[in-house]
DNA sequence: TAATAATATTGCAATATTACGATAAACAAA
DNA sequence: TTTGTTTATCGTAATATTGCAATATTATTA
């Protein structure tokens, strides 16, 4: 035990865990947020603007891009990290399509 | 170590980070879909609709209400749960502003 | 009250995550 | 080539998560 029972549940259900799990770290939420103030990719100075060691840092970047919330490119001796902006409409779709059904029905309890 | 450093970052990242952290498992993913599907709190069989046992199940629904997503009433020996639609409209505005943040500015890399 | 039904809690094993020091790798510049 | 800069990886300790059997709790019903 311990592990995620994944193959239980569906493709789709995987995909929206995946990328919210991404998410579920506020120095990953940090890091999002700087790409999109400095809205460039030359971020090479990522690990300064958190208040963690650049091993954790990288650690956090490797997670957002295998979820594929960021898109990494090596360029010279930095690394051009940006927001993959397909995640984050997946995201904003999903949640739009909830509130959609939620408010389409009178919900009459609690 | 191993703990996350909550502290080091804002109110609102861990907030949110919160929220996805819940939504980063795709049973938990499950249940929001299926109390979507239902629309009623009276979700006394959630435990039949998922591929785990009722002590997991039990675990993940409480997780889901730390975290915000979702509400629970007493209601004779079941249980009530239904979407807390405040969560869902946090998470669809967090995305909302990220997207038109993304679309506002031309992106000249990756 | 006793039996039944539904959900919660406890305890524990397996696994995953978080964090960072040490070190490696890759490149630019001296 | 050596030095400095930047990012990645390794190794490891601390902590968290996942999952479930066993058990407890709570309320309904017989």
């Amino acid at each position: 035990m311990g592990a995620t029972k994944t193959e239980n549940f569906t493709t789709k259900q995987n995909a929206i865990a995946t990328l919210a799990k991404a998410l579920g770290h506020p120095a990953r939420v940090a890091i999002m947020e700087y790409l999109i103030k400095v809205n460039t990719c030359i971020c090479g100075d990522i690990v300064n603007e958190l208040p963690l060691a650049q091993p954790t840092v990288s650690q956090h970047l490797k997670e957002l891009k295998n979820a594929g919330l960021i898109k990494g490119n090596i360029e010279g001796n930095a690394i051009c990290y940006c927001i993959d902006e397909n995640a984050v409409t997946k995201l904003l779709n999903y949640f739009a399509q909830i509130s959609i059904k939620l408010e389409k029905k009178k919900r009459n309890c609690c």
